[in-house]
DNA sequence: CATGAATGAGAGTTCATTCAT
DNA sequence: CATGAATGAACTCTCATTCAT
């Protein structure tokens, strides 16, 4: 018995929200286990058991639902991450909390993670996601920037070229994804205790 | 201007070398200017005005062709950058050496570099690619190591998680090529030398 | 005149079992038409005005065509034949029956049995063809061996190899498929009765 | 050294007579080990190291090298048999020695029996094939009829529907070719035979 | 004579999309 | 809402043929 206000749902009819929510899953599923080539809508649609024809109705698009999957992973990073960042009491704890909490989110929803790598790393076959990575990324490294910024205005932070700093630092957990793909023994948390360690030497006066 | 000693190719028949590397270098510049998904064979010998039929008889196949151009790439990347490594007289300025070459190169080969990107980014799609590629950056990631735990050996670097270090400065070098391709005015230049001296500050004792 | 209950089919859409069996027999028609290199696709496709996409949605691919047209032509024969060689009073008599059935068969369904010849004699190219057609072969040389042994055992026939007996009539009537495409004047019926003539001698005690 | 009048030949270059031979018998042996839809130029000029250009250059065209294989096999045949079915001093002796000798060309020349059964069998993608094949079958039966029509004209043999006869007896012998290539057991000579046993009490008075 | 390079047509297959039911 | 059928374009690959050297 689903929970389902409706009550009546002839089987596989779904509300809208429900049926793009659902199809963004298998989306997430096929693009993690099989990769973007292999990636069709039959392929998405056949691991819900539904046809094709369904997709085509709730997404204007495949275009369309790619989008919807890359904006449904970084919402889902966003609020994964915001309660275990806030409520540092020094700028040099919010880093280290930002830095973790970033590889706890990649330990814990790898398909998530690997499904948008695939749609990033295809991003000029599909309008419009490039432009919402761009966005994103310009975001994670602006806030990570503040941060930084913000321990240097205070002085709790050596000067640094923060910008630069930020990219790196970005770019560090990022390759995190790559690591763990390609080892299947890398530890994520150890990578994340050291990185935060490194970054903390970095600023430190 | 073509270093053809020949100076006389009136037809469209060139030797297989020729031909082999004139066809990677039209790959490179498809798949930096349009992107994998867009990289058709046809795109690539219209680029150079040849039929579909040429490269397949000078390329077992498509999956060839790409490894061919990954291949090209890491090589070039290495041979350029070799002699701006060696002789350092520190394993500082080793260190700082190897992240200026590494954009210095970024600089001078986009092209390149971004083709290489999005054939890597598509490495399911394109057996054979995904073994290179893991190979040369296991190799980038232990050299890097190696100058690390030289450092440290010698009392020169602080006590450092080298392998982590070695990875997280390698996702920042790579990184340059997203900011690159994100943003038209980002500086690779600035970037290269405001990341030597930050990694310079991680090693410090 | 389509055997068609519904009687309505506007658009060019048909059920999955029609569809499949309105293919089938377009390639029986090709194949006998045109020969088995002719038969692309394109062609079967053509036949009956549809795309080839639609023959790619259908079957998995030409050789699974192939296969079932091979299966569906080996199928209408036997179930053409049984009922004409059952309930024969003796062994002489079920042999004739087989023969004359086997000849009659040919000769109302010139169209499949060249199909099948074009898919057999090609069968290398067809991967899953050749093990159909050896079982088929294998079954119908030793129906034509049961009689024959029958009919020694019962001592109504002489003393006979009847492997080999049995391997000469079922080529002799094979190679009326043969003669009949090579000379449009070729009397099947006439053949099989004097076939079965020659065969009652070579039984005789 | 090669018994070659001219004595000086630069490697690979053959006279005119030798080249084509030697290029249908590698035919032969391609259509033999792979199937005519394997039979490529460049599969044949593979076999004998040298390029598909010196194909084209002796022959104008694949058809005319199938052509050519055709009347190779057929002349050798009809060579191989010619002595040992003359001299038998009657007409029984002939139509066994006839069978006989068939069988074991058969027996003693399986690449070219293959290759000619796959070129027949896609007769209809090579111009002029089937011409040459259907004479030389109208021949053979011919030839089988003519014996048989002598038995009966001298009273030897008894009356018997010749041509039906000759024509089940040729596709027999024909069959064997199948026989063999399906069932690597199979035993031409014993086939043989009991064929001539068989067909020996099919004329019988 | 022989070669290697190139062509161009055509093959089978995949797939996003459309649409009547 | 959902489906299954169909489309049509695009893809990679194969191959007989042509031709300058």
């Amino acid at each position: 018995m689903r929970s389902n206000s409706a009550g009546r749902q002839p089987s596989g009819s779904l509300t809208e929200a429900a049926r793009r929510s659902q199809i963004v899953s298998a989306a997430v599923t096929v693009l993690a286990g099989r990769g973007f080539a292999a990636t069709a809508l039959s392929a998405i649609a056949g691991e819900i058991g539904i046809s094709k024809g369904v997709i085509s109705y709730h997404f204007a698009g495949k275009a369309e639902l790619l989008q919807e999957v890359v904006r449904h992973v970084l919402q889902q990073a966003a609020e994964w991450m915001t309660p275990r960042i806030q409520g540092a009491s020094s700028y040099a704890e919010a880093l280290r909390s930002y830095i973790v909490a970033n590889l706890a989110y990649l330990d814990e929803h790898r398909a998530e993670i690997i499904a948008l790598t695939e749609v990033l790393a295809n991003a000029r076959a599909t309008p419009g996601v490039e432009q919402i990575f761009r966005d994103s990324h310009r975001e994670a490294v602006a806030a990570l920037q503040a941060i930084l910024d913000g321990g240097v205005a205070a002085g709790e932070f050596a000067q640094l070229p923060t910008r630069t700093t930020a990219i790196a630092l970005r770019a560090a957990i990022d390759a995190a994804t790559t690591a763990m793909r390609a080892d299947p023994d890398f530890e994520l948390a150890t990578f994340g205790a050291e990185l935060a360690q490194l970054y903390g030497r970095v600023v430190t006066r």
